[in-house]
DNA sequence: ACAAAAGTGTTTTCATTACACCCATGG
DNA sequence: CCATGGGTGTAATGAAAACACTTTTGT
C-alpha cells in the first residue's frame, strides 16, 4: 500500500417513508462538531472487519432504534473537502419503510431523531442535501420499473393506498381505473377480507405474494 | 474520528468496447503480489485530495494510456477480506469506448494490457469477476432505457452498426426495419453523406446530435 | 340524506410486432 | 453475375389512455 493515504469510510442511510400526503426522510440532530446542532442522515464509520451494508444497518439501529430494514446501495460520495475533519468517503444506502411502522426514538446514542418532508428538508450537514436529492431521483426512477414502492406499505393495504404511494412519489395524479387494471393484471397481489377503514365503504385488502423487489417491464410510467 | 479504522480506497474501471461480434473488457496483468500474473481491472489507490472519478481516470491513463473517457460510477465493493492486504473499499466505474478507438498499450506503469471477451474472461484477481458481472448487468439494463450504447460507436456510423451494438449486448437479433423506424423516430441522429464501406452498397452515415447520455422512455426492449 | 371513499367497462389511440423483397457496389 | 450488406412499407396486435357513474358505509 505504498503511497496510499488512509481514508475514512462511512455509510449513511436515507430512510424514507410516507406520512400523510408527503414523502419524508429520517434525520438525526448532530450532537458534536462539525455541524453540531444540524440535522444529518443517520450513519457512521465502518468498523474493522465490518461489511458496508452491515455498517449501514448497525448505525441505523444505534442512532434511531430502527432494525431489520431492507437497504440498497445508492451511490458513493468522495469529493475531497466534503468533510472538514479529513478525507471521508461515504457509501450511501437507501431504505423504505411502511407508514407508521417506525416511530423515531433516540437510539443508544440518545440523539434527537425526526421525520422531515423530503421536498423541504432543514439545512443539512455535510453534502447530505445532495445525497438526499440523489436518493429521491433514484426512488422515482425505480418506482416506474420495479416494485420498490411496495416497501412503503404495511403487510396489508388497499389499492387506493398503493395508488397514493405512486402519486406522492411521482408527483402527479393517476387514473383510478387504469391503475387498478394495471396492478391487478400483474398478478402480484393476494386478496384478503375487506376491512372497514374509517367511516366509509370497506375496502378490499391485499398483500404481496412475494416480498422481494421485482423488475416489471412497464409498471407505471413516470 | 475516534474508533474509526482507516481504510484504503481504490477506484477500478470496467472499460468495455465491441470488437468484431463480441463485447470486450480491458484488463491489465498484475506485475506484483497479490495475484501476481493474474489479469485485473485497471485501477488503483485514491491519492490525497483526489476525487474518486479523478482517480479512476488517472489510473486508467497511467496503466493503459487511455485518456479522456466518459466514466460512470457503477457500485462500491467493500466486503472485508476481498483484498488480502487489508481493508480495501473499491469504487467501481464503468466506461465505454468506440470499437478500435483504443489500442491498449502499456501506460507509464509498463504493464501488459489486453482486451478479453466479457463472457469468457480469464481468471481475475480479487473479486473483479463479480465487478465485471455487475458492469455487464448494468450495461444491459441501461441500454434499454438510455442512449449509453451510442458511446460504443465512432463519431459517424451506420444504422447497421448501431443495431449490431444492441444485438451484441442484448444477446438477441432485432428486426432491421423496426429498429430503424424506432431509432429514426427519436430524432436524435443527424444524417451525413453516404460512404462506401467494404465491397457493398454505400451506407447512409449518421452522427448523434448530442453526445450526452439521454433517458428514453422505451428505447429498445431488453 | 349526505359526505367520503370504493368500485367498475368500454372506446380510442398509439406503439410494437411480424413479415419479404429490391438496390447498389466491388470483385 | 454473384455475394454482401443497404434499404424500404403495411397490416395485425396489444397496451395505454381517456372517460362518469353507482355502491357502501358512518354520522
Amino acid at each position: 500500500m505504498r503511497r496510499a493515504p488512509p481514508v475514512f469510510v462511512t455509510c449513511d442511510v436515507v430512510v424514507m417513508t410516507i406520512r400523510g400526503r408527503e414523502l419524508n426522510v429520517l434525520l438525526i440532530r448532530r450532537d458534536r462538531p462539525p455541524f453540531r446542532g444540524r440535522w444529518a442522515l443517520p450513519g457512521g464509520f465502518v468498523e474493522a472487519g465490518e461489511g458496508l451494508q452491515v455498517t449501514a444497518l448497525r448505525e441505523l439501529r444505534e442512532e434511531t432504534g430502527v432494525g431489520n430494514l431492507f437497504v440498497e446501495q445508492l451511490y458513493t460520495f468522495g469529493d475531497p473537502g466534503r468533510d472538514p475533519r479529513g478525507r471521508v468517503v461515504t457509501v450511501a444506502y437507501m431504505a423504505l419503510v411502511a407508514e407508521g411502522r417506525l416511530r423515531p426514538r433516540p437510539g443508544s446514542d440518545a440523539r434527537a431523531t425526526a421525520w422531515f418532508p423530503v421536498r423541504r428538508p432543514p439545512p443539512l450537514a455535510f453534502d447530505h442535501r445532495e445525497i438526499l436529492e440523489t436518493a429521491l431521483a433514484r426512488l422515482r426512477a425505480k418506482l416506474s420499473y420495479t416494485t420498490v414502492g411496495f416497501q412503503l406499505l404495511p403487510e396489508r393495504f388497499t389499492l387506493s393506498e398503493l395508488q397514493r404511494v405512486y402519486e406522492i412519489i411521482l408527483g402527479k395524479t393517476l387514473d383510478k381505473r387504469n391503475f387498478r387494471k394495471k396492478i391487478l393484471s400483474l398478478g402480484l397481489l393476494r386478496p384478503h377480507q375487506a376491512e372497514a377503514r374509517g367511516r366509509h365503504r370497506p375496502a378490499q385488502m391485499y398483500s404481496f405474494k412475494v416480498r422481494e423487489i421485482m423488475i416489471i417491464d412497464g409498471l407505471i410510467r413516470a
